[in-house]
DNA sequence: ATTGACCTTAGATCTTAGTCTAGGGTTTAT
DNA sequence: ATAAACCCTAGACTAAGATCTAAGGTCAAT
C-alpha cells in the first residue's frame, strides 16, 4: 500500500492534486489506515495511470470521468462509447488546429512584414495593421 | 459621441467587456456626461479596434496592454519592441500547435485502433491503451 | 521525548476573460 | 408623467485545474 506522497511520487504529480481529483469523485483511496492516512493499492494505481495518460492525450477531468464510467462496466458498454469519446475528442483538437493555424498565419504575416530595426515605430507596419479593423472570423 | 452600449453594438462586444477593459487599464472613455455616462470619441474607437484586433491574433489582454503602450510612445519606441512581442506570441503558438499536433496524433492512433462497434467494451483498444502508462513527453 | 517529515481538513487563492446581480439613477418616447 | 430602455457602481460568480494556507494530528528516528 502506498501514502498520499508515495504515490504521488511515483506518479510524478502532487498530493495536492491526487486530493483534487478524489474531491472531484476521480479517484480515491480504497483505503484509509487508522489515523486516516490515504492507503493506495496496486490496482489503484492502475486506474490512476489511466486518468494521467487519459489527461496526456488532452481529455479534461470531465471527459475522465465519462471515459472511466465506461472503463468500470466494460461489459455493458460498447467499444463504439469509447470511440465516441476519443473521435469527439479528435474533433475538439482539430478544431483548435485550425484556430492556432489561422493565428500563426496572421502573426507570420505581421511578423514578416516589420523591418525589426531600431527605428522609430511611427511607421511600423505592425502596429499600423493592428490599427486597421479586421472583420470577424 | 458614443455611449458605452453604441460602442459596444459597434464592436460586437458587451458593454460589460467595455468596462472590465477600463478597470483593467486597456480602454478609458474619453469623457463622462454630466451624470456620468462613458462617453467615447472616433479615436476611442479607433484605439478599441486596435485592441480588438490584437486580440483577433491571439494576444492576451496582459499582451495587448505592452503594444498598447508601444502605439503610444511609437516615436520613442522601435520596430524592433513590437516585432518582438509578434515573434514571442509567434513563438508560443508555435509551441501549442506542436503540443496539440502531438494530441491529435495520439487520438487518431487510439481512434484507428479501435473498431466502435456495438460489441461490449470488454476487449477495447482504447480502453487498453489509456490503462498503460506512458512517459511523460 | 522531541524533532522533522509526513499526513488530515476546510477553505482561500490563482489565472483569464469576462458575465451577472443588486440597487439605483437617467433619458426618451408617448 | 410614466414606462422602457439605457446607464452607473461594487462586488460576486463562472470555467479548469490545480496550488496554497492554517491549524492541527501522526510516525520514525534519535
Amino acid at each position: 500500500m502506498f501514502k498520499i506522497g508515495e504515490l504521488a511520487d511515483l506518479c510524478n504529480i502532487s498530493a495536492d492534486t491526487l486530493r483534487f481529483y478524489e474531491k472531484n469523485g476521480l479517484f480515491q483511496a480504497s483505503k484509509r489506515s487508522g489515523a486516516g492516512y490515504r492507503l493506495y493499492t496496486q490496482a489503484d494505481k492502475n486506474r490512476l495511470e489511466f486518468i494521467l495518460t487519459s489527461k496526456s492525450v488532452g481529455f479534461s477531468l470531465k471527459e475522465i470521468a465519462d471515459l472511466l464510467s465506461i472503463n468500470l462496466d466494460k461489459s455493458n458498454r460498447t467499444c463504439g462509447d469509447a470511440k465516441q469519446l476519443v473521435d469527439d475528442k479528435l474533433a475538439q483538437v482539430k478544431e483548435k488546429l485550425a484556430e492556432l493555424e489561422r493565428l500563426e498565419s496572421s502573426l507570420q504575416s505581421l511578423s514578416d512584414a516589420c523591418c525589426g530595426g531600431s527605428e522609430s515605430a511611427l511607421h511600423c507596419t505592425i502596429l499600423e495593421a493592428l490599427a486597421t479593423p479586421k472583420k470577424p472570423h
